[in-house]
DNA sequence: AGTGCGATTGACT
DNA sequence: GTCAATCGCACTA
């Protein structure tokens, strides 16, 4: 089942919270592939790091919709880096998916990043997107319903969420923004740091 | 039209 | 641990 978009906190940080240990799901012809989302960075409204700092642009109209809709970009000239929209629709905000767990379609994971590596086919923003396809294409894609790419429930609670500073930024980088499955091996950063 | 650089990765010491 | 690759975008002129 998708999330509902209701059950979605407009707030991006608790956003970013609420997305650790659901479920990212990726449809493909040739079968399903899906993991577990374990860590999570919020891009807040007036954030100086976000993407919609400068207001609206060629690429960024999709962190303008409403909460739960795909803002995807291409980055460094290699990777692609998978969002969710967040905050009520018009306010450019966004949470970025950092590390998924693999549970179903590993295989298929495989193929698409060429690694054998369990830990390693997910943990990292541009991984998890090579490793189910996630490219421009499927910018502005509501997740809050089946289709290519969807945003499902978790069968249990999460484990303990950790917090820390995000990764890569040079802008506002003293923010707690970064959430964190405490104990998850597929987390891409820092396990335990700032808390 | 030109320039600088980034929400990273993979290869290498 | 260090470091270069790589290219679309935002900004300047």
């Amino acid at each position: 089942m998708p999330l509902a978009r209701s059950e979605l906190p407009i707030d991006t940080a608790s956003l970013a919270r609420y997305l650790i240990g659901k479920v990212l799901v990726r449809e493909f012809p040739e079968g399903v592939a899906s993991g577990r989302i374990v860590e999570t960075e919020a891009y807040v409204v007036g954030d100086a790091a976000g993407h919609a700092y400068r207001g609206l642009t060629p690429r960024n109209p999709s962190l303008f919709l409403e909460r739960g809709h795909a803002y995807i970009y291409f980055i460094y000239g290699r990777s692609c880096m998978l969002n969710v929209s967040s905050e009520a629709p018009g306010i450019g905000a966004g949470v970025l998916i950092r590390a998924l767990e693999p549970l179903e379609g590993i295989p298929i994971m495989r193929l698409n990043r060429r690694i054998e590596r369990l830990r390693d086919l997910a943990r990292g923003p541009g991984r998890l997107a090579a490793a189910l396809r996630v490219d421009r294409s499927l910018d502005g894609l509501d997740l809050c319903r089946k289709g290519p790419l969807w945003l499902g429930r978790s069968d249990h609670e999460p484990g303990e969420i950790g917090q820390s500073t995000r990764i890569g930024i040079s802008q506002d980088a003293n923010r707690l923004l970064r959430f964190y499955l405490r104990k998850s091996p597929f987390v891409s950063g820092p396990g335990s740091l700032n808390e």
